[in-house]
RNA sequence: GCCCGGGUGGCGGAAUGGCAGACGCAGAGGGCUUAAACCCCUCGGGAGGGAAACCUCCGUGCGGGUUCGAGUCCCGCCCCGGGCACCA
């Protein structure tokens, strides 16, 4: 032991000081390589992750709290026999670090890494381990590397594209957002912004090209069932058809696109085709690229003004029920036929279709759509109602099942078509109905989803660049994989006006073409920090790489992590990029091809608030952990955060017990440092009653912590802890005193429990405790195998079977459902002893007053139920 | 509107269909102390009865149901939190 931390001061009953054992142990671990684990190690692999932070400066409650579970599962998974991975790393780019170069003209390097070293200090002090060896950040020209690396991978294999489009602006960050970014009520996410449509050549990833995949493998993840359900809600895969409409003019003659014979036609996706025969009329977008060439001379100028209004109209005015339906639809007096009936349905427009799913284009069925109902009744328009309503039914448009009216109505033409969906229920009648315009040619089954293209592009300096160049003879070209990774130029100059400095940088701008050699123009925009965070897992695999990202066969070692923690905020952003990252990977055999999801286990912690708000920066209402590890210490706090509730619910800050845990840490050290004036007095010899029922319980402890660390029942297993000392200190001050190695083995095996909970108090305390152990008047039995200088590297203790099983267990004895007595009865009690004992029982006869039960329930050793006719 | 969670003492919460309220906070009483704090022990769902040990009844959002037995399972509501939402 001469190596470890706790050293002379052994002497005398040390007060509990965390100020001084937290940093020694902290050092410990580092110095010692406690948590580091290589790669040929041959223990079973379990890797543990925590989503690598954004380096906002010293930790903050949340940290704390994230911090606290995953240290508490290393370190019980290590004392369980395996290796751990427990890797750290920083998502070192983004918008704050740029904020600040703006308003303070320092370079956002210098505020990044000088946060990134607050924030490790900061984990530290919390007492989380890492195998800082393996340690990742964005903003590192060797990860940015790989970054640009797995761009140019996807680039290659059509996986990566530019397109411009309307993209979400947000005025006051100047950039692009994704449509996660973009909050239900138009807003930015981070700025709070009003966001604005703007058309940029944007680069996208083809995520929906693994929409069905990402959907389907939510079946193969252990996840919270909140956050599967989000995922699946943001996929949003619908099924239905797409077929074409064929654009007449009033007088039902087919129209041509301008200066060439082919008929104008549009297509719309449905995933009611069994209602068709409904349909009154059709709706575009505003923006559907058909509406300049079908809309009538006469009704242009309202059209255009309409369209104008709609593009400039807000989203959250847009989205406003505010605004009544009259206003949000114009005719375009033009007309389509309804390819099932033959019928020629008016076209308007209407900004609540959107140009960017399905088609951009709707038909409207009245009958069996409340929101194409309230249209129809506005703009005077026919209701063909075609699925039969129940019984007493008073609602507008009915969109519940039923047989199948009016599909065709009796003076149709449609029925020469050979379509009949009279009588049919509503699945019969989709599937004659997509057989039937498969059949005709006119339309096909289809899956639609809302998921859309990742956008990636972002108009910003401290972000990954994206590595290419374009040529005006060569076109699209990608920067060679031996000259990466692109870095950003350190002379630049930020603008208050937040456009990013590499645009006028000229010696970063102006370039050669890798292909010809001619001039060329660098790409400008950066990557969303989300594509960094999307393969970090992965990299800490193998971080000391450099000729690969990483190793498939060190991938294998390791992935996918066994358990992801992490805020649930992240639900469909991060985590659904970096599941579709694998995928893509996988596919392009860069990943192992069985490797489909990264993340097999997640955890999702709740938020923390303070006065019912959530604890943030932006609102000023944090708690600062520092404050308090200088203090109570980490260990308290900790222990505060595993006790004040279950781990995945939010918690309020008012409801954490620093108090009662500080208590509990002060009582654990009184009874367990040597030499205290509780536990001096012992006796020896044969074990009596008292130190037998506190050996079994010391056993049951085992047994339920070790239960409740497996199902992350941590405020459960606090509560035992503070139990079990609340017994021990019964015990120890009984009048003949406890039984020496009774004490002893307990006190022991309780420091080996708490361990991954409380690191430093119980190293130091166990630590302390054999140095006394080793002293020569100390006989060899005091020393037993587990009783190693160092807690954290004992074997988690095994609860032995037969001490669970307890000789006497109390029965409940019910009457009529109640209970009426508690008697001791031996643990292997059967029905008959149950009862005897029961009809013993003075309380027991004085409810029955002689009456015989009719009938017995009986679970012994533990209830029985007697009925008695009342 | 749709989809997830939740409703248990003054508070946070505990309870494989079998003693409701473990453990902690706040509170009360006692011990230690010249005294206070710390510390140690004990008591705390409600109502009623009893000098007391104790006894009786009620009690897990509301209303039904299943069961010998329901905080737990089923049906129908109410309320709170979160997510999605003109997605055709």
């Amino acid at each position: 032991m001469s190596d470890s931390p706790s050293g002379s001061d052994a002497e005398s009953f040390a007060p509990y000081d965390p100020q001084k054992i937290e940093p020694k142990w902290q050092q410990y671990w580092r110095e010692q390589g406690t948590y580091e684990v290589d790669n040929d190690d041959p223990r079973s692999r379990y890797y543990v992750l925590c989503m690598y932070p954004y380096p906002s400066g010293a930790a903050h409650m949340g940290h704390v709290r994230n911090y606290t579970f995953g240290d508490l599962l290393t370190r019980y998974r290590t004392m369980s026999g395996d290796a751990v991975l427990s890797p750290m790393g920083f998502d070192s780019f983004g918008l704050p670090a740029e904020n600040a170069a703006i308003k303070t003209g320092r370079h956002p390097r210098a505020f990044t890494d000088e946060r990134i070293e607050q924030l490790r200090s900061s984990i530290t002090r919390i007492g989380g381990v890492y195998d800082w060896r393996r340690e990742v950040k964005s903003h590192d020209p060797s990860y940015m590397r790989w970054t640009q690396w797995i761009f140019l991978k996807f680039f290659e294999n059509g996986l990566a594209y530019r397109k411009s489009a309307p993209v979400n602006w947000d005025p006051i960050d100047q950039t692009v957002l994704a449509n996660e970014q973009v909050l239900a009520d138009g807003t930015a996410e981070r700025s709070g912004a009003m966001v604005e449509k703007r058309d940029l050549e944007q680069w996208y990833f083809r995520i929906t090209d693994y929409a069905q995949q990402l959907l389907d493998d939510l079946d193969n993840v252990d996840w919270p069932e909140r956050v599967v359900t989000q995922q699946r809600n943001w996929i949003g895969r619908s099924e239905g058809a797409e077929f074409t409409m064929n654009v007449v003019n009033e007088q039902g003659q087919t129209v041509l696109s301008e200066g060439s014979d082919t008929p104008l036609r549009f297509n719309v996706f449905t995933t009611r085709p069994d209602t068709a025969f409904g349909m009154t009329f059709c709706v575009l977008a505003p923006e559907h690229p058909l509406v300049p060439q079908i809309v009538s001379e006469s009704l242009r100028p309202k059209v255009e003004a309409f369209i104008a209004v709609a593009r400039s109209t807000s989203e959250i005015d847009r989205l406003s029920t505010e605004r009544s339906l009259a206003d949000r639809g114009c005719p375009t007096g033009a007309f389509a036929i309804n390819p099932f009936t033959g019928a020629t349905v008016p076209i308007y427009l209407a900004d609540y279709v959107l140009a960017t799913y399905g088609t951009g284009a709707v038909m409207a069925v009245p009958g069996e759509d409340q929101r194409d109902f309230d249209f129809a009744g506005i703009f005077g328009l026919q209701v063909i109602e075609t699925v039969q309503r129940p019984q007493g039914w008073q609602g507008e448009a009915f969109s519940g099942d039923g047989a199948h009216i009016n599909s065709p109505a009796i003076h149709d033409t449609a029925i020469r078509n050979g379509i009949d969906l009279n009588g049919m229920t509503t699945l019969e009648a989709k599937t004659v109905a997509m057989d039937w315009l498969e059949e005709q040619g006119v339309g096909q089954r289809k899956v639609n989803f809302r998921l859309r293209d990742w956008l990636l592009s972002r108009q910003r300096f401290w972000g990954c660049p994206i590595p290419i160049i374009y040529c005006d003879a060569c076109g699209t070209v990608p920067v060679p994989l031996d000259q990466l990774p692109v870095l950003a130029p350190d002379d630049v100059e930020f603008m208050p006006t937040g456009q990013s400095p590499l645009l006028s940088h000229e010696g970063f701008l102006h370039t050669t073409c890798p292909k010809c050699g001619g001039e060329a123009r660098r790409e400008t925009d950066t990557m969303d920090t989300f594509v960094d965070s999307s393969w970090y897992y992965l990299r800490f695999t193998d971080p000391w790489s450099e000729d690969a990202p990483f190793r498939q066969d060190q991938l294998a070692q390791w992935m996918p992590v066994d358990q992801y923690i992490g805020g649930a905020e992240h639900a469909v952003l991060h985590l659904m990029y970096a599941r579709f990252f694998t995928k893509a990977l996988s596919d392009l055999q860069v990943l192992p091809a069985d490797l489909r999801e990264p993340f097999q286990r997640l955890f999702t912690q709740g938020m923390i608030r303070l006065d019912g708000a959530k604890m943030s920066k932006s609102k000023g209402n944090l708690v600062a952990p520092e404050e308090i590890i200088d203090t109570l210490g980490a260990d308290a706090l900790r222990l505060s955060h595993l006790a004040v509730k279950p781990p995945e619910e939010d918690v309020d800050w008012e409801d954490v017990g620093l108090e009662g845990c500080h208590r509990f840490l002060l009582r654990l050290w009184r009874l367990a440092v040597p030499h205290s004036d509780l536990s001096n007095e012992v006796r020896d010899g044969d074990r009596q009653e008292a130190d037998l029922a506190i050996e079994r319980a010391t056993h049951v402890l085992i047994d339920g912590i070790s239960k409740d660390f497996d199902r992350w029942s941590y405020n459960v297993a606090v509560a035992k802890f503070m139990a079990f000392l609340n017994e021990l200190y019964r015990y120890v001050q009984l009048p003949d005193h406890a039984h020496g190695t009774t004490l002893q083995e307990s006190v022991t095996t309780l420091l080996q429990l708490l361990a991954p909970a409380c690191p430093h108090i119980t190293a130091e305390l166990f630590a302390l405790r054999n140095l006394q152990k080793s002293e020569p008047s100390h006989s060899a039995e005091h020393v037993s195998k587990t009783e190693l200088a160092h807690v954290h590297t004992t074997a988690w203790p095994v609860a032995r079977p037969e001490l669970l099983v307890q000789d006497a267990v109390t029965l409940i004895v019910q009457i009529n459902g109640k209970v009426r007595d508690k008697l001791e009865v031996p643990a292997d009690a059967d029905e008959a002893l149950c009862l005897a004992v029961a009809l013993g029982s003075e309380k027991v006869q004085a409810q029955l007053q002689g009456a015989e039960p009719h009938r017995v329930i009986a679970r012994p050793p533990k209830l029985l139920n007697l009925l008695v006719s009342t």
